[in-house]
DNA sequence: CAGTCGCCCTGCTGGC
DNA sequence: TGCCAGCAGGGCGACT
């Protein structure tokens, strides 16, 4: 399930296997793949083709190629995708949704997902509204709407910190909300939340300022770790641009980790259900709130 | 408008 | 052994 750490691995390997190449030919199979490009999977490879690739760029999960003519093919992962760089002679991969070839005697792009909830889609680039933000090509149309994540420039902790205590809902689910904070899915909501010893049922509106720094503070951390393992896999489905798997999954403190001793205190991680997913957090450290949000 | 919910999809797992 | 329900879950449209 790629995240934040596991898209910036993918944009990594972006950089440096794809980017200052341009594209010959681009195919796309099944329409499903380009389902938010609205003009369709034909008109998303035709417009492609001749187009050189000029920078990566990622906000949160979201992952763009920079193209000329302030454009961009904007990529999401969903729940299982992977972008391949491989020679075009291996057979084709179970689930292979798009191939990019290159004027080049390079290897391919291969855009591969199980489970079909990622896909790319053309789109205007726009200057990003948040000053000095570091994406010096703009934000796509398609990404405008979200908060920046984390780990850029852009992101400002007071900013969230205000958001965070005007949101009546519990505070795991502005986490997971990426029009508060983006990037952070259910695996890294969970750590952090662990590590501020924070239950995600907890009323956001009632979390002090100080709170919501050390959260964030966590979310940032534990992130940094996780990049610096080269992202998270649990079951291969996480594949980064050289088909290497992460390994930070040996890290994780709650998520996955029902019935284990907690790592600080002993007691038995928990697994409850919250929002139609699992949370897993330990009752001791993390005590729930008496009213539940 | 803030907040919440259900659906999209495939493969693996566990229970009977 | 085989079958099927349940689970994994990001994002977005459709509601209240």
């Amino acid at each position: 399930m790629p995240e934040l750490p596991e898209v910036e691995v993918v944009r990594r390997g972006i950089a440096e296997h794809v980017v200052g190449r341009r594209i010959e030919a681009a195919h796309l199979f099944g329409t499903r793949v380009a389902r938010r490009h609205p003009a369709g999977p034909e008109d998303l490879a035709e417009r492609l083709s001749g187009r050189l690739v000029r920078a990566a760029d990622r906000r949160g999960k979201y992952l763009w190629l920079v193209l000329e003519d302030d454009e961009a093919l904007v990529c999401h992962l969903g729940m299982s995708g992977q972008l391949l760089v491989e020679s075009s002679e291996r057979p084709p991969r179970r689930h292979q949704h798009a191939t990019f070839d290159f004027d080049d005697d390079g290897p391919q792009l291969r855009f591969v997902d199980q489970r079909t909830f990622g896909g790319l889609a053309l789109a205007d680039l726009a200057p990003d509204p948040h000053l000095g933000s570091g994406h010096e090509y703009g934000i796509p149309a398609p990404v405008a709407h979200i908060a920046p994540d984390p780990l850029e420039a852009a992101f400002d902790v007071e900013v969230f910190t205000r958001r965070v205590r005007t949101r009546r809902s519990a505070i795991k689910r502005v986490l997971l909300d990426q029009t508060s904070v983006s990037g952070i899915g259910n695996i890294y909501a969970d750590e952090a939340l662990w590590r501020a010893g924070l239950h995600g049922q907890r009323a956001a509106q009632t979390l002090s300022r100080s709170t919501v720094a050390t959260l964030t503070a966590h979310v940032q951390d534990v992130m940094r770790a996780a990049l610096a393992a080269g992202g998270t896999s649990f079951d291969a489905l996480y594949v980064n641009v050289n088909g290497a798997s992460g390994y930070f999954d040996r890290s994780l403190n709650a998520y996955g980790q029902a019935g284990s001793p907690c790592e600080r205190c002993g007691t038995p991680i928990r697994r409850e259900a919250f929002m139609n997913r699992s949370s897993f957090f330990c009752p001791r450290c993390q005590r729930p709130p008496r009213v539940r949000t």
